[in-house]
DNA sequence: CTGAAAGCGCTAACAG
DNA sequence: CTGTTAGCGCTTTCAG
C-alpha cells in the first residue's frame, strides 16, 4: 500500500532503468561509490533530480536501527514548559544541529504517570533520550529504559548507576549567594528553597546553612519556606510570609531557589510597596533570559543551562555511536568525552546586577496596596 | 543485521509457539481480536508481558506511512528560540499529547539557506508541519513540501494558496495601543516596528497610523524607527533615539512591536534615568509569558500565543488524518475545522498594567548613567 | 563491475 | 477462524 506521492528508490531506477541498488548507491554516497559507471550514474542522478527524489529516512531508519532522532523529555509545571527548560532546549538543539540529529520532545505532566508515554516514545522513534529534570525514576523504569535506548539526564534527582547527570554546583552557588548578601551587612536572610524532596533543593539549602554557620549567624527554620519552582509559588510564600511576619522580624534579604521564585517575591513585594533593593534585597538562581530583562535586573546565580543542554545533548550521541560501533572498536579512546564519568558539574557564578543592596537602615514597613 | 536487543514481535510469536500474525492481530487490538483463541490470546499475551515487548514504531510508520509525528520549524534569533516561540510550542505540545501525537522540532537560522534541511526533515519522519514565522517561503519550496506532508503556519509572512495561516490581529491591536495612549493625554507616541518587510509589522503600522489619523495627529516618520523583533534591536534603537533627540523633540510614550523590544528599550531608558511610566510610557505587543515579571509589569497588546499553538496542532492534525482517509470519506462535514478557510484570525487584547501612564507635566531631560 | 536476492519489524491481504 | 504470503522503502550481502 503506497501512502504518499512522493518518488521512491524504485521509481528513480525504473524511470533511469537500472535496478534498485543501483540507485541506492549513487544516491546514498555509501562506501564503494566506484562500482557504477559513470554513464548509469549520471542517468540515476539526472533522473533523481527530475524526480525530486528524497530518501525515506524511516525506511533507512528501521533497516540501521538508528533515525537520528535524539528524544527529550521534560516536565511541564503548570501547563508550562518555563524558561529554564526553554534554555536547556536550546543548548541541546544547537548540538543536534551540529550533528545533523534531530530532536524530538516529549512534555510528561507528571512523572510518576506517565512511564508508559515515555516508554513509546523510545520505541525506534528516538536514538537516545535526554531527561530534563526528573523527579524520580525508578530503577526498573531506569532499566527498561536502557532497554532500548541509551540516556542521559540533567538535574536528575538521584542518581542512576551508569547513566551520565549534567548538575551544577548548587551548594557552592548558594554559599555565594548568602556570602553575597551577608558581606552587604545583612543577618536576616530568609530561603525560599523550592521542592525540599529534590536533592538540589537541599544542595543549596546546605550552602545557605554552611554560610551562615561559618558567619556566625543562627540558623532560623522560619525563614526558610519551601514550595515549587514557580512563579506562583513565589508569590504565594511571599504573600504568606508578609501576613505572618511583624516588621521587626521581617527579613531584609530574600535568597530564591530560582528566578522564577524570585520574580514571583517580587510581584507581591511591589504590591506591598517594598521597593527592591532599597526596602528589601533579592537574590535569584539559574539566569534565565528574563533575569536581565526587569528594572532593576536581577542579581541572581548563574547556572549554564545552555552548555549543560549543548553537554548533554553531545554526551547522548556519543552514547548513541558508540552503541552503534560497540563491536568494531573496543579503543575507548577516540571521544574525547570521557565514558567512565557519570557526573558532569558545572560551575556557577554570581552574577551581580540591581536587585541586592545593603539592608534598609530602619525597619521598613509593609502596607498592601488595595489593588494593583 | 539486528541492532538492538528490544524483543521483537517475532520473538514473542516463537516463544509463545505461535506465528507472528497471531501476535500482531492481539498485541495491537486491530478490528478483528476475536480471531484469535483465547488460549492462544492469554498465551501471547503472557509472553509480551513477560518480555516486556513493545511495538517498534518505525516499522510500524514505515508501513501506515505515518509516525504520528508534527514537526515544528522555528527560527532561531541570535541563538535562541524566544519567548514567543516557546509559548506557541506550549500551546503545540498540549494539542499533540491530548491527540496522542509526538512533536519534533528543527530549528533553523535562516530559511533561505536551510530549505533542504527542511525537506529532509520531512522525509517520512513528520507526518505534517508546522511553520512558525516563516520569512518567505518561496513558492516551489511550498510546493515541494506539500508534495511530502500536509503543512500550516503561524504568523506567515505571504500567504500561500490552500495553506492555513493563523493570524492575530495585528492593525486592531495596533490601534488599541495607540488609542489608549492617546487618551491617557500622549501626541508624542513613537513606534518600534520591528521588521518592516514582515507583513505583521505593516499592519501594525497600519493601525498606529489610523490611529493617530483619526485622532488628528500628524505621522512623524521620525518617530518610526524600523528594526528587529529582539531585545538587543530595542536596546539598539532605543539607545540612537536618545542621543539623536533633544529632551523637547523626544516622544512621552513608546508602541513597540513585540515585548522583547519593549524591555530592550526599558533597559535603556533606565540606563538614561528615565522612569517608566512616570517620564515615559511604554507599551508592547505578544504578552508573553515574562510580560508580567518586569516591574512594573509591562502593559501589551495580548495575543493569544499559545491557543495559536493549539489550534495549528488542531488543523494539521485534521489534514493528516484527512490525506490518510482521502479516498474512504469524501464527506468533508465530519471535522469541526472547516477546511476551506485558509487563515485563522485570533482576536488580540489591551492588556493594561503599569508601565503607561500620563505624559508628564514638563519634558524630561535623559541623562546617561556612568555604568549600570 | 553488475544483478539478484534477503531482510529490518510490522501489518494487510489473501487463501485454507 | 487460522495460517500464509507479500510488501512498506531502503541497504547489504552474496552470486554472476
Amino acid at each position: 500500500m503506497r501512502r504518499s506521492n512522493v518518488p521512491t528508490l524504485q521509481d528513480v531506477a525504473n524511470e533511469a532503468g537500472v535496478h534498485v541498488m543501483a540507485a541506492s548507491v549513487v544516491l546514498n554516497g555509501a562506501r564503494s561509490s566506484a562500482r557504477v559507471s559513470d554513464a548509469t550514474r549520471n542517468r540515476i542522478m539526472e533522473v533523481a533530480a527530475r524526480l525530486q527524489y528524497r530518501p525515506n529516512a524511516v525506511a533507512r531508519g528501521l533497516l540501521k536501527g538508528r533515525l537520528n532522532m535524539i528524544g527529550v523529555v521534560g516536565t511541564v509545571y503548570g501547563g508550562n514548559l518555563d524558561v529554564y527548560f526553554h534554555e536547556i532546549l536550546n543548548g541541546i538543539l544547537e548540538t543536534a544541529t551540529d550533528n545533523r540529529q534531530n530532536t524530538s520532545i516529549l512534555s510528561v505532566h507528571d512523572w510518576e504517570g506517565s512511564e508508559d508515554r515515555v516508554l513509546e516514545f523510545c520505541d525506534g522513534r528516538v536514538d537516545g533520550l535526554i531527561f530534563i529534570a526528573p523527579r524520580t525514576l525508578k530503577p526498573e523504569f531506569a532499566k527498561a529504559i536502557q532497554r532500548s535506548v541509551p540516556f542521559v539526564t540533567i538535574h536528575s534527582n538521584a542518581s542512576i548507576p551508569g547513566v551520565v547527570d549534567m548538575e551544577a554546583d548548587d551548594e557552592g552557588g548558594a554559599y555565594q549567594a548568602v556570602q553575597y548578601l551577608v558581606a552587604l551587612g545583612h543577618r536576616k536572610i530568609a530561603f525560599f528553597p523550592g521542592e525540599l524532596y529534590l536533592s538540589g533543593s537541599r544542595r543549596r539549602l546546605e550552602g545557605y546553612k554552611r554560610c551562615l554557620a561559618e558567619n556566625g549567624i543562627a540558623y532560623d527554620d522560619r525563614l526558610v519556606i519551601p514550595g515549587w519552582y514557580t512563579y506562583s509559588s513565589g508569590q504565594d510564600r511571599m504573600a504568606e510570609m508578609l501576613e505572618r511576619d511583624s516588621a521587626s522580624s521581617f527579613p531584609t534579604a530574600l535568597f530564591c531557589a530560582n528566578d522564577a521564585i524570585a520574580f514571583g517575591c517580587m510581584e507581591i513585594l511591589a504590591k506591598y510597596r517594598l521597593r527592591v533593593p532599597d526596602d528589601i534585597s533579592v537574590v535569584g538562581f539559574d539566569d534565565t533570559l528574563n533575569a536581565c530583562m526587569t528594572i532593576p535586573a536581577l542579581t541572581t546565580v548563574r547556572q549554564p543551562l545552555r552548555e549543560m543542554g549543548r553537554r548533554s545533548a553531545a554526551r547522548l550521541i556519543d552514547l548513541v555511536q558508540r552503541r552503534d560501533t560497540r563491536s568494531l572498536d573496543t579503543d575507548a579512546t577516540q571521544s574525547s568525552l570521557r565514558p567512565g564519568q557519570t557526573m558532569d558539574m558545572f560551575p556557577v557564578e554570581l552574577i551581580v546586577r540591581g536587585t541586592a543592596g545593603p539592608p534598609p537602615a530602619l525597619p521598613v514597613i509593609p502596607r498592601l496596596l488595595e489593588r494593583n
